[in-house]
DNA sequence: GATGAATGAGAGTTCATTCAT
DNA sequence: GATGAATGAACTCTCATTCAT
C-alpha cells in the first residue's frame, strides 16, 4: 500500500474535474449536443487527454452517474422514512426529495433524460438505479399496510405516481417545492368530496 | 375542382409512407438516431428525395406530429369525460388515454420525448400541444369541484400527476391497462386506511 | 414553309420567357447561384420543362448570349465611330458603350463574369465576343492613325484601356457616366500638365 | 518564451501546406470549384483535418489572402512613387504593379475573382484590400496635382484606369509586362497628334 | 407541351477516437 | 500525464438531370 504520490493527486483532481464539467455540460445541453472537444475545452485540456481518463464518452457518462449518482441520499431517505408513521413518512418522502432534486438537480436530470432515450438499457448504471429505488420504497409501503396504516394496494402505484410526478417536473425545469404537499395530500386523501 | 390523377395519387402515397417510416423509426430508435439515409434506405429511395417531400429533417418531423397527432383523440375523450359525473368521467378518460396510447403509442412516445428534450420549443406543434392538453383538462374539474363532486383543490396536480404516470410507463415501455384503475383509485380515494 | 401553329407560338414565347427570367437571375447573383428550381420557379413552371426547350444549363446560359447579345449595337456603335474624327469618334464610342451598358446592363454583367471566369473558353459564344470587339475597333483606330489624327501607337493599348475600365465600372455595380467624359479627356489628351 | 518543438513545426508546415494549396487550386480554378476533399486529396490528408486548421472555407480564404496578401508590397511601391516626379513615379507604379503581379499571380487573381463576384462584400479582408490601395493612390495623385506636375483632374479617374487595365489583362491571363509602358505613356501624354 | 417524382453524386461540416511525440 | 495532429465515417442538404405519365 503506497502513498498517493504528487502525481497521483493531481490525476485525481483532473478526473474530478472532467467529471464535473462532464456532468453540468451534459445536463444543460443533453449528451449528444456535447462533443469530446466541448468538454476539453471547458476543462482547458486537450481533447485526447479525456481518453486517458476514460475509455469512451459513454465510460465518462458512466463514471459521472456513478460519481454523483444520487442514490445514498435516496436510500437514505427511505430508510429514515421506514421509522415513521405512514403520512408522515410519505411527507418526509416527499421533502426529502425535493431537497435531493435541489441540490443534485443536474445529475437526477441526466439520469431521468436517459432513462427515457431510447438507448436506456445500454448504461447498466442507469437501469440498477431505478430497480433499486423503487424496491426499497415497495418494501417500505408493504410495510405500512401490513401495519393496517395503508390500505391494501399495490404499492407500485403509488410509488410510481409520485416519483413520475416529480421527475416530469424536474425535466421539465419548474419548480416542484410548492406542489409536492399538494401530491401527498391527493395521494393520502384523495380528491373525492 | 380537379380529379387526382394516378400521379397526385402516387406522390400521397410516397409522402404516407414516408411519413409512416419517420414515425416509426423516430419512435423506436428517437429523432437524432435516425438518419435521411436510414429513411431513404426503408423506403427504398434515393436520400434525395426525401427533401422533394419535406423541406428538412425538422420539417418532416413536424409534419409526422401533425398528421398522426393524438390531440383530436384526446379532445374527444375530454369531451366526453366532461358531461360525466367525476369518478365516471376520470374513469373514461383514464381508460381513453389508455385505448389511445394502445393505438397512437409511437407518435405518443416520440411527442413526449420531444417534450423533454432540452431543444424542446424549437418545434411549435410540440409544445402547443402539451399546452391544449393541460389547459382542457383543467377546466373539466374546475367544473367539477364547482359541482361539489370534488374537494377544492388545484386541479393542475391531479391533472399532472395522472398524466405523468401514464407518460413515464409509455417511455418505458411498459404496460399500463392494468394500473390505469388503480390510479384512479388511488386519485379519488387516497391510500389512507 | 409552313405558318407557325399556336403551339408553334407559345413554344416560342415559353423560350423567351425562360430566356428573359435566366438573364434577370444570372446577372443578379451569378450563375452558379442560380438552380433550375429557381428559373423554373420564376417562370412558374416545372424544373422538367426547362429541359424540354434548353439540353443543359450551359446550353441555356449559351442561348441568352446568344438572344441578348450586345454585339450589333456594339458594332453599329463603332461602325459610326469610324467615320468621324478621331476625337469625336471617341466620343461617340463612349458615349454609345454608357448607352448599351445601360440598356443591357444585365447581359453584359453576365457575359463579362463569365469572360473572367475560370471555366471562361468552355462558352464559344463569349470567347468569339470579345475576339470580334476587339478586332473592329483595333481596324477604327488604325485608320486614325494612318489619317495622322492619332500618333502612331499600338491600338490595343487605348482600346484595352478604355474597355476595360468601363467594364469594372459595371461590375462594381458603380455608374460610369460620369466618368466616361473624363476617360476620354485622358486618353487624347493625357494628364501632364 | 518556449521554442517551438517539432510539433508546432510540423503543424505550422501543414498549415502551410493548406494555404498553398488552397492559393493554387482556388486560383486556378475559382473558388466554388474547388471542394475540401479535393483539397485534402492535394494534400493527401482527411478531409477532416482541414477543420482543425480552419473553421470553414471561408475562413480558409481568408487565411489565404491575409498570409499572401500583396497589400504591403503594394503600399511599399505606392510609398516610393509618392517621392518622385510624376512621370518617373507612374513609370515606377507601373514597374511595381508588373512585378508584384508577376509574383503574386495567384493571389490577385483570387482578390480580383472575389472582388467581382455577386456574394463580394463578404469577405472583410477584400473589401479592406480595394478601400486601402485607392485611397493611397489618391492621395498621391493629389500630391502631384498640388505641386503642378499634373492637369488638374480626378486622380480616381486616372487610378481606375490603370488598375482596370492591369487588372483585366491579370484576369484573362495574358502578358502584361510590355504593355505597362504604353500604358503609362498613354495616360501622360494622350494619344493625340 | 408539360409535369414533378426520382436519382445519385457531391457539397460543407462534425465528431468520437487514435497515437506519435 | 499531456498534447493536438490526424483519421474517416457519418451527417444534413443541394442540385443538374432523367423520364414515365
Amino acid at each position: 500500500m503506497k502513498q498517493p504520490t504528487q502525481r497521483d493527486l493531481q490525476a485525481e483532481s483532473r478526473r474530478t474535474q472532467l467529471l464535473d464539467i462532464a456532468l453540468a455540460l451534459f445536463a444543460e445541453r443533453g449528451v449528444e449536443n456535447v462533443s469530446i472537444k466541448d468538454l476539453a475545452a471547458e476543462a482547458d485540456i486537450a481533447p485526447g487527454l479525456i481518453y486517458h481518463y476514460f475509455a469512451s464518452k459513454d465510460d465518462l457518462l458512466a463514471a459521472v452517474f456513478q460519481r454523483y449518482s444520487p442514490l445514498p441520499e435516496f436510500e437514505a431517505v427511505i430508510e429514515q422514512m421506514s421509522d415513521l408513521p405512514a403520512r408522515e413518512g410519505l411527507q418526509h418522502f416527499a421533502n426529502g426529495m425535493a431537497a435531493i432534486m435541489g441540490q443534485k438537480r443536474a445529475v437526477i436530470r441526466l439520469l431521468a433524460r436517459e432513462l427515457l432515450s431510447p438507448r436506456a438499457s445500454s448504461l447498466a448504471v442507469v437501469v440498477s438505479f431505478r430497480a433499486t429505488v423503487v424496491a426499497r420504497l415497495q418494501d417500505t409501503f408493504q410495510r405500512w399496510i401490513a401495519a393496517g396504516e395503508l390500505k391494501p394496494h399495490e404499492p407500485l402505484v403509488t410509488v410510481h405516481m409520485l416519483v413520475s410526478s416529480l421527475l416530469i417536473l424536474l425535466l421539465l425545469e419548474q419548480p416542484f417545492e410548492l406542489l409536492i404537499p399538494q401530491f401527498v395530500a391527493t395521494i393520502m386523501d384523495g380528491i373525492q368530496a
